[in-house]
DNA sequence: TTGAATTTTCAGTATTTTCTGAAACTTTGA
DNA sequence: TCAAAGTTTCAGAAAATACTGAAAATTCAA
């Protein structure tokens, strides 16, 4: 690996971290060199820095590529291929996100309601299948949700996240509404 | 593995999605093993229950317990251990949350302030800092948020995701009588 | 169409992770 | 204290995963 210090704790850190996400070494480093990168990189670039083969190069920025968290572009009068990640850190997260939702979450929540369909034969199951419902439920409520935040400008959303739980208070106060309860925003920290 | 086809495929439907998320097959299965049940569940009936061997057994409970995710409990004139699930999905869900927190996103604060701490030498080691600080600050926003509605009651967290995206407006509207009144209930840093 | 540049595939190898059985350890009741 | 019941540890086997180099495929310009 051939990369200034700071960077490269940075690259094998993400490289360490996809281990406990079920993500490739490789994939986690090449994200994150492309992601601290101020220019696009081709193949020859990241195996240079990253001290990895050509061809697991290739299968990473593949998966990369699959999962949406590379850009595929063209430099003019050059024939190889560059790779770059999305400017917005939001963005990145949005589709990361997305992506979860639609490998693992959605087939879950397909298994859940076949679970669940079935006819319960004996008690241990109708407790199973009421769990089973408990899960499908909160996961369902869950992802809903995630999809309406994801949806958001991310100007709201930064406000509502640096609102935190006083959320719940503006919430508690808009339920009051009705009542016209002439008092302020009920923030106090 | 010995269980009523229903219940079986949520245990093996939860040893596949382990491996998705870092977590071995085994413990996923264990785990979806104990949600399920409707009592608690000793070493031996785990055995019979999913087919693996008594030591790894045990190794995955120990794993389960670091991550708080079982309780264990003695059944009186029963020298043996028991283990069961929490009953709240969402205590639940919290407990993963946080778990995950100081596991991993905490030593990649810190790793994240390390590096942003550094003199760069150079454009390029100033580009990726300017990166790793964005990656920082949306990362300690998003944790602080999730720590802060982790801490509301069930009750109002269900209330704030049925409300969906609709908590967007609910903002602006009290943003707006905030500004009214003569204050801004965005929390600064 | 050719061939140089580049990317992808794939079979085999290396590495890592998981799992097992045997042995060691712990706990508890007599 | 002992012995029985139960649990944990650990070295090595088995399985899964990642990585490589060589060869095949693709792309593009002439």
């Amino acid at each position: 690996m051939n990369l200034p210090p700071l960077i490269q704790s940075f690259v094998l850190h993400f490289g360490e971290m996809g281990s406990h996400w079920g993500i490739n070494r490789t994939v986690g480093q090449i994200y994150a060199l492309l992601y601290v990168s101020d220019r696009p990189l081709n193949a020859d670039d990241i195996v240079e820095a990253i001290g990895c083969s050509r061809s697991n190069t290739s299968m990473a920025l593949k998966e990369l590529q699959a999962w949406r968290l590379v850009k595929l572009q063209h430099l003019p009068g050059d024939r190889r291929e560059y790779f770059s990640t999305p400017e917005d850190v939001w963005a990145i997260f949005k589709t990361l996100a997305e992506e979860r939702q639609k490998r693992e979450v959605e087939p879950t929540l397909t298994m859940l309601r076949g679970a669940i369909m079935e006819t319960p034969s004996g008690e241990a199951e109708r407790h199973a299948q009421a769990r089973m419902n408990e899960m499908y439920q909160l996961i369902e409520l869950v992802t809903k949700w995630f999809a309406d935040i994801r949806d958001m400008d991310v100007e709201t959303l930064e406000k509502l996240m640096k609102l935190g739980s006083q959320v719940g208070k503006v919430l508690q106060f808009t339920q009051s509404l009705g009542r016209l309860a002439g008092r302020d925003n009920g923030k106090e920290d």
